[in-house]
DNA sequence: CCCTTTAGTGATAATGGTTCTCATGAAGAT
DNA sequence: ATCTTCATGAGAACCATTATCACTAAAGGG
């Protein structure tokens, strides 16, 4: 452990297996539903490291993080760079979006109100065409 | 009880309460605080009340319900009409902000893409002057 | 004013997602 | 190989929210 300490999280098969199956998916999922998926898929791992996993994954920007109605988190893993969703209420399926001007049009807003870190959150959420 | 029932919900001393507590303040509480503030000031009101009460002037669009980043769930009576918030992530001061052009933006992405029945969820967090 | 009907109330239990605990296991360095 | 330290995971703890259900009290007719 020298001062110029580098070192990031271990690679584990936990870590590995976690962040592969969000790879291989396109949707929202809950931390309860990756769980069972990889339990499923015959991966043995705790629900508290997938919880703690995630968690750092989202910590790190390689997966997004979103609320969903009902208060539960959902994570995917999306493109790099910012951006938003477009979520099928029923089905789950999402769109990204890239609104062009709603960044500025946030930061605008702020700096008029006197804020400053703005984050924000923006999703939509309907119905898509299957299941309408 | 005849067909032409146009009864509403019943005037009862606990509604008021919640409906007055909500009146006399202009930030984001969750229940559990509404709850609390109530006992405080000497009503005595039980918390699922507080729970049901807020969960129907909500529905009524009475009050305004957002989703805190940790998932809980807080309301705040607002202006009538469709708007979003500037909220600081420190103190809770909030401002109600209305992008003008976003309601059709939004809609126009999501007819793109095929979807119908749009709801969206646009809240923007930060820090007020007084916190920055 | 009294009675009946029925929605509202509230103490408490149940639910369920998320986090914590801590003994055990494994990654990485020496 | 050994040692240090972080990661893991089973289960408990936590906590916001919802359900239960016996009791209370609005509303409205008599």
């Amino acid at each position: 452990m020298t001062s110029t300490d580098t070192a990031g999280p271990r690679r584990t098969r936990q870590r590995a297996a976690v962040s592969a199956a969000m790879g291989r998916n396109g949707e929202f999922r809950t931390a309860q539903e990756i769980h069972a998926a990889l339990r499923d898929s015959g991966d043995s791992i705790g629900l508290a490291t997938v919880y703690r996993t995630l968690a750092q994954l989202a910590e790190a920007h390689e997966i997004d993080c979103i609320r969903t109605p009902d208060g539960q988190a959902a994570y995917r893993r999306c493109s790099s760079g910012h951006h938003h969703h477009l979520i099928c209420r029923n089905c789950g399926r999402t769109v990204e979006i890239s609104p062009p001007a709603f960044e500025a049009w946030a930061d605008q807003i702020a700096s008029e109100n006197g804020f400053t870190q703005i984050d924000h959150e923006l999703e939509l959420f309907g119905r898509c065409a299957a299941c309408s």
